[in-house]
DNA sequence: GATAGAGTGATTGGATCCAGAATCGGAGCC
DNA sequence: GGCTCCGATTCTGGATCCAATCACTCTATC
């Protein structure tokens, strides 16, 4: 194995890369990207079977890049590739959720007490603002309020200032379908109006400087919405999936 | 977009899969693991550029593969892909090191705290076993004192009975070549001695079933391996990649 | 002598081809 | 009537092919 030097020296963009992104070549992330979304968003439901014909017919690509992506999502954990079967969007387990979540708050806690000693006058007055738009009551939850709670959080991500803590934390959520997430906060008005308080403790804490109380109300805010969504996992686990539209009966084990 | 759900169901085997290891084709993950290795032990240093033909050349198998196995490895940051240029081993910035061990402390304070809870008594005798390897002044430190160190902290993460925290974990790990970290703990006999105190502390804590202790001393402990670590980055950097086209010692060891 | 430009070689990335594996359907047998 | 075995179809995964991009070099001009 040479393993080569090259020439002309690793360029700054190559071996600082800040965001760790990585500007790949374009079609393959794009292409993982569009897979993803479409997953998130729920248009491909958990457990459905992802072909990579027609993923590739889909995307307008061929199937090489739309390989490529699978792999990409399959090392985020989001899809399970088995070997001569192909991929399947995963159905996580309530106890993965459990797990998941436990580091998730454990980390959002940190991003939580870090953003106490970085925040501004100004970051906080529109952290203020991103949550009026969660307040209960006028309106009913859209795909607005999804994007405002998820501002909620990755705004305190970028206060933080932990470029790794962000990404590590958008892993975890990245593994599990958003629309899920979504829906359970807003099946029913008890938690969003729990969900609101909690981002008011959240800011309060965050007001008064307070880093070990900012830190403990964000941990027991995301356990708190990991509990929802293992409890949403575990009802509905024997029940259905929304294939071709219609009810779907399911039995694991 | 169909998303078909497929006839016979989910198996278990895909949706529940425990380890979140998505068994998946052998030779992509094989080729992935090697091309890991490779980079992880030094042979492949930092900076180095990765040849597709010549990596499949000498792996024995067709470069189909070996783009796959470079995209995970692209996702999990050892490497960074640029759109027609090929592929470098990351050279990992000193601020990069010091935010992902930030990070690290974090998740193994918690493994830490979990296992005060969960930890036998046959399991803290086979940790002390494991640590009385890394006891300094017997041997020189060697790749077994090199495994010896990542055993104590894995049997840690076992024992605090997360998979996905371990998992985390381990992709930040993996984030960064281990022969550099290796070499760090060992170019200077302080940093064995202080290694094995820290080990020594957090033992003490784990018998003592002192939670908040073994947080810190586990906090801590990390903390200060990534401060050696981003410290000799530091030290490097300066000389290894500044000159356009320079000089250009990269073989360490 | 230095610099700009064009040409050439090397390398990546996308598309296609082919073999192997798995599933599904049907026919035969119990 | 149900179960099992066998064949056909479909799909994944590896290999190969081809175009496009980039870097490096050689040359010509200022």
């Amino acid at each position: 194995m040479t393993a080569r030097i090259p020439l002309t020296l690793l360029s700054d963009e190559a071996t600082m890369d800040p965001a760790l992104t990585t500007a790949s070549s374009a079609l393959v992330d794009e292409t993982a990207a569009a897979i993803r979304a479409r997953i998130m968003s729920g248009e491909i439901p958990i457990g459905a079977q992802l072909r990579q014909a027609e993923l590739a017919k889909t995307l307008g690509v061929s199937r090489t890049p739309v390989r490529e992506a699978l792999r990409q999502l399959q090392t985020g954990g989001l899809i399970a590739v088995v070997p001569n079967r192909g991929a399947v969007v995963r159905v996580p387990a309530p106890w993965e959720v459990r797990e998941a979540y436990e580091v998730r708050a454990e980390l959002e806690g940190l991003a939580c007490a870090r953003a106490v000693r970085r925040i501004t006058r100004d970051g906080l007055a529109e952290l203020r603002q991103v949550n009026e738009l969660l307040r209960p009551g006028d309106t009913p939850p859209d795909t607005a309020s999804h994007a405002a709670n998820d501002r909620f959080h990755i705004m305190i991500h970028q206060i933080a200032g932990n470029e790794r803590l962000a990404r590590v934390i958008r892993e975890i959520n990245e593994a599990f379908p958003r629309n899920v997430s979504a829906l359970v906060l807003h099946e029913h008005p008890r938690h969003r109006d729990d969900n609101f308080a909690e981002h008011e403790r959240i800011l309060a804490a965050l007001e008064a400087e307070d880093v070990e109380t900012a830190r403990r109300e964000m941990q027991a805010h995301v356990i708190e919405a990991g509990e929802q969504l293992a409890q949403w996992y575990e009802r509905r686990s024997g029940t259905v999936f929304h294939g071709h539209g219609q009810p779907f009966q399911v039995n694991f084990g």
